[in-house]
DNA sequence: CCTACCGATCGGTAGG
DNA sequence: CCTACCGATCGGTAGG
């Protein structure tokens, strides 16, 4: 073996040549697949957006829906959101039911702009298929968390935990998703409601028991 | 003026020649975006699963989103949906919002695999707007509806109606919407919960009097 | 990672 | 002069 040049892989201080364009791929795709959709969006203009050519693309993603796949999986919030949920204080249930309607619609309404219409192209030209993927994954954690909440029972209705912890899900996709419906609707933007801390009032209202 | 023959205009039982032609083009083009979505269904599909060429659809529509426009009218359900919420018996809150949670929950699951794709294309393919229109539309028959449920005040907490009313949508619209995620995984399958009528529970509990 | 290109198909329009 | 369409083709672009 010859000592051919080294072809200067992760020396430089972050990433190498192929992550760093890997990335501006996914960057690129991103805000092209965000503006105009999957099939709006040609391999030429994330060729361009990243600057390089259509075949030069090939070398990083077998396909588009493999450019689809990581920009999912790039932009998604589920490995922050999960962690920050699991770290709640869990004192009490509506002080955790509180906080983690804050933390998810926080981190959920700042990835409103930036995920939304990315899951509607995935539900769209995938049927969900990814985000199904991601689904499953997370059970196991999804559980746990179930898990926790059974021992701060005494206060809560008897209902199933499953039927609490998605009805609570449920709620704040409610909202985000009427949200992208209302939000330049000046009858809207009048009302002057606190529509987040409303939804988990009555939310907690309808986990607790009356007399708590 | 001469007696010149009539051209037989709607003498015919139900709709002109050029009118069956255009629900022709709205129900093939319906069927395709709903699988392929709007930029992955093409002019010559629509033109051959209506039964005609190409040239011919740009007598009915000016062009592609003029279609989806049409397929979007003429399927979503609100022209079916209000009528039937406002017509529900109205004697008690509880009474009220278990009926209308079971109706809009039937004709929004019934049409669910008939609309949500479309509304998923809306939201890529042109932010919402057609809906958007519709939504401003229908204000004025919602506030109609917050004025009725307004006199069966009584056995209600103190929130705000709007805040009620978003609730309760939310609360639907995230169940749909987790349906099409959730409904294909064995691990929701086994669980034997009715969601919807769960959901209504934790909701009625949460706008209610404790007392009532 | 590029240049050069393929089979096919895109949305929309021509004259008749 | 109209509605409803035809066969053919326009300039460009699709994924690979």
């Amino acid at each position: 073996m010859p000592a051919k040049n080294k072809p200067v892989p992760p020396l430089d201080p972050a990433l190498s040549k192929g992550e760093a364009t890997r990335a501006r791929l996914i960057e690129a795709a991103y805000g092209l697949f965000m503006q105009q959709g999957f099939h709006g969006t040609s391999m030429r203009q994330i060729a361009e957006a990243a600057g390089l050519a259509v075949g030069g693309i090939y070398n990083h993603f077998k396909d588009k829906e493999e450019i689809f796949a990581a920009v999912l999986d790039a932009y998604h919030p589920y490995h922050t959101i999960l962690p920050a949920v699991q770290a709640l204080p869990g004192d009490s249930v509506e002080a955790y039911v509180q906080a983690a309607g804050r933390e998810i619609y926080a981190q959920v309404t700042d990835a409103e702009r930036q995920l939304l219409p990315l899951l509607f192209v995935e539900m769209v030209e995938f049927q969900g298929r990814h985000v199904k993927a991601m689904v499953v994954k997370l059970i196991p954690a999804v559980l746990s968390l179930l898990e926790r909440f059974s021992k701060m029972r005494g206060p809560l209705r008897r209902l199933p935990l499953p039927l609490i912890f998605r009805a609570f899900m449920a709620l704040l996709i409610g909202l985000v998703v009427s949200d992208m419906l209302l939000k330049d609707i000046p009858f809207f933007k009048q009302l002057k409601i606190n529509w987040l801390e409303g939804m988990v009032d009555i939310f907690l209202h309808g986990i607790l028991k009356p007399e708590a």
